[in-house]
DNA sequence: TCTGGGGTCCTGTGGCTC
DNA sequence: TCTGGAGCCACAGGACCC
């Protein structure tokens, strides 16, 4: 999807078209763009830029904050419609999905036709574009797709590898980021074409193992199919950057009870059960550590794991240092399987079992744990991953 | 005047067991 | 009985993606 969360705003409220749009963190707040207009790039703002950047660059912008669910609602429409061309469907993130249409050929034509289609299927049903690239890898794909931003269709075949792609910069391969670029830069490689050439004894010295991927990725290979099938999540987690720093012990326990709180709920909410647990702090240095933890076994309780997260804090000492992100994570993930809710306990499971029931029927912040309400009430905003639940009753 | 939140994957290190 | 290596796991951190 071209400037996807942007392009759902402006297709919702026809008044913005045409003008900048920045969706993302709070005006004068610490947040930062998730998405923006092309009207929007002209000024030189672009993802992941600070907000109070981007007002400075375009103060006349239109600034929104990120509204998930509307934008989930037309990615669920898109992933349905793709569905229509092929079961092969891999949906990568909220805005890309890769497609294996090997076998769809007889029935809807060549790749490009089915391209244009979906294209024109997407606008109609939406009101927004996209741009698709086709390919014999995922990794071309990709790249082919990038090169025709916004709303194109294009191909980048085997025979491009050693054409076209040569005189692509090296950052436009996806997997090679800001910091390979650099080391990569230093080496005097900027561009695709030089890192297909360069002396593999000169790469792998200067990148060791990782020298191998470094060259598949030039020459456009990448050997993962097409998967269609969702696996096992591998981490759930919550996270929140305070509108002031904090040093307060007992305003971060309260945090990391909200945000394992809200992480608990969504682990029970996909029947999943976690056994390690990880601590996050950034200090107002933007020095970060983590901290975690493995329990004995998996767990879906809602005692257990703020109990983890809290000693994994008090371990850390965060002693006279100011933070500025608290986050907890949870991962080792298994299916919630009887026998280990047998193991908590049953007080556990029933407490856990009520919580739920409550919430899905008052919404999410009709309970809170009492050391996470507290703390909601002493922060200006309360954690962000309780933004993205239903809304209350 | 500062730099988000949700993730995945990889690497180096160190402890433990065989 | 001691030692070194292999294999595994946990942990911490970092790069990268959207």
């Amino acid at each position: 999807m071209d400037a996807f969360f942007a392009s759902v705003e402006q297709a919702r409220r026809p008044e913005l078209r045409g003008l900048p749009v920045i969706v993302g963190g709070e005006r004068g707040g610490r947040g930062v763009v998730s998405a923006c207009s092309y009207e929007a790039r002209v000024f030189g703002i672009h993802s992941a830029m600070p907000i109070f950047q981007a007002e400075r660059l375009c103060p006349q912008g239109a600034f929104l904050p990120v509204d998930m669910k509307a934008y989930l609602d037309v990615h669920h429409g898109v992933v349905e419609l793709l569905g229509r061309y092929t079961d092969l469907v891999e949906v990568a993130s909220v805005d890309e999905a890769y497609l294996d249409v090997t076998g769809s050929r007889r029935l809807f034509g060549p790749p490009r036709a089915i391209a244009l289609r979906i294209q024109q299927q997407v606008y109609d049903a939406h009101g927004v574009t996209c741009s698709i690239g086709l390919g014999p890898t995922k990794l071309l794909a990709k790249l082919a797709a990038g090169l025709n931003k916004p709303a194109g269709v294009g191909e980048l075949t085997d025979a491009d590898v050693h054409g076209r792609l040569r005189d692509l910069p090296v950052g436009e391969v996806c997997g090679i980021g800001p910091v390979t670029q650099e080391r990569l830069a230093a080496l005097g490689l900027t561009t695709v074409g030089m890192l297909q050439d360069v002396p593999f004894p000169l790469l792998a010295a200067a990148f060791g193992r990782g020298a191998h991927g470094l060259r598949q990725l030039s020459l456009g290979r990448s050997f993962s199919p097409v998967r269609s099938e969702r696996p096992l999540p591998k981490s759930v987690g919550r996270e929140i950057t305070f509108d002031d720093d904090v040093n307060d012990l007992e305003l971060l326990r309260g945090a990391l009870l909200s945000l394992t709180d809200s992480a608990v709920a969504e682990l029970r909410g996909k029947g999943l059960a976690a056994r390690t647990v990880a601590l996050k702090v950034r200090f107002n240095t933007f020095h970060t550590v983590g901290r975690r933890r493995t329990l004995a076994r998996p767990v879906s309780a809602t005692r257990p794991i703020p109990e983890a997260a809290a000693d994994l804090l008090d371990e850390l000492g965060i002693g006279a240092r100011w933070v500025r992100l608290v986050g907890v994570s949870v991962s080792n993930l298994t299916h919630n399987a009887f026998q280990l809710t047998l193991d908590e306990g049953w007080r556990e499971v029933a407490l856990g079992e009520a919580v739920d029931k409550v919430r899905a029927k008052y919404g999410f912040r009709s309970l809170k744990l009492a050391g996470g309400a507290l703390t909601d009430r002493r922060l200006a905003h309360p954690s962000p991953g309780l933004a993205f639940q239903p809304p209350d009753a």
